[in-house]
DNA sequence: GTTTTTGCACTGACCAGTCAGTTCAAATTC
DNA sequence: GAATTTGAACTGACTGGTCAGTGCAAAAAC
């Protein structure tokens, strides 16, 4: 019988191992780089022979592109939902912008490695999945910008901004203090990293309070 | 990366092919990663025979090591005179912190690559060089640090920030814009870049004017 | 005459990708 | 309902190529 997965679910074993093959894969390629983690290593730790990694991807690179492709659809995902939760409440577009610092947050807490691998591979150039990793990144800055963009009109935001730019900046926030976070204060808990970066945002730095 | 010819010392015509492999190297290794790039690529991009690599560093990892002393070196020096400077002319610690943005930028500006490769490296675990890429990180965030620090000593700032979480945050606001404009918006100026960091610093996108 | 660089052949480890063969659960047949 | 067939999923030994690092004699630079 075919397989026919059901589209969503993916209840095949198929799917499964796929699962069991990207978790492996993010990690070490968090941790080595992606070309110092080699396919044995990647086939040894989800538990699974090396033929499989090539039964179910056409080659390493593949692999490494599938799984950023699923990994940002996740982050994309979240952060639209804490956007539009906001709009739903009746709130404010910084208070929108902030449910999304929050849910920014949220994801790299939960898949810190994957945050990781995607930083280190952003900038690069001269690389197969180039490509993909501009379309991927668009996606998640696109999210950002279109909250200024609402902001602005709303009269909320200084009609002076420039959005592309204040929307990486605030990107750039989040995923360094973040990392940061992660790396070398594992011991904060979430909600003062948010304080601080909230903090930020909204100018109680310098300035005005 | 520079001429370096008088600054400390080294006008050795050993230093010279030292300075050329750096040059070499950080453009390589920033493209394709430390991993993929091989030292028959270095030798040949810096115009040197291969042996000569071996006979200036002991390995490839010590070339990289030693090149990501040197870049860190550059930029934290060059932080420091910002703040410096803005001391001098009596400005407040917004100002030094407004000039330090600069001096970051004009930084990532002039070694693009140099900033690529840091960032690719500097969360990964794992890595031989690990410990040299906390020390350097360390070295810049604390430029930083010191200057908040003062700010909320003189009550510019509010005592209730917190200073390394808002330094990391300021660092990854000027890292990530500064990649993503040099990767996806090379014909905006970097003051056009400095001004919408600016409005973010001073809290004049949300919130206050 | 010492330091540095060159050119090049060589080695041994390592690794992406292949392929002939195995496994097993579900489908089919009797 | 037992026997047989099917095929998707998986296995792991093997191959062909790559690359870090070595060794060294001769040339060049200083």
């Amino acid at each position: 019988m075919e397989s026919s997965s059901a589209a969503s679910g993916g209840s095949t074993r198929r799917e499964a191992t796929r699962q069991k093959l990207y978790e492996a894969a993010v990690t070490l390629i968090a941790e080595q780089g992606f070309s110092a983690t080699t396919v044995d290593e990647i086939a040894e730790r989800a538990g699974v022979a090396k033929g499989t990694v090539y039964y179910n991807f056409a080659s390493k690179s593949v692999l490494f592109e599938e799984l950023l492709r699923h990994g940002v659809g996740l982050l994309t995902a979240s952060l639209r939902e804490a956007a539009e939760r906001t709009e739903r409440e009746g709130g404010s577009k910084v208070d929108a912008l902030d449910a999304m610092i929050r849910a920014g947050l949220v994801f790299i807490d939960r898949y810190p490695a994957f945050t990781q691998l995607y930083v280190a591979e952003l900038w690069r150039t001269n690389r197969t999945w180039q490509s993909t990793l501009m379309v991927v990144r668009q996606q998640a800055v696109a999210v950002v910008e279109d909250v200024l963009r609402d902001g602005v009109a709303a009269g909320e935001f200084s009609e002076e901004i420039d959005i592309s730019l204040t929307a990486s900046a605030l990107v750039g926030m989040v995923l360094v203090a973040a990392l940061d976070w992660k790396s070398f204060q594992a011991e904060r808990s979430l909600d003062d990293v948010h304080a601080a970066l909230s903090r930020l945002l909204q100018g109680r730095v310098s300035g005005c309070r």
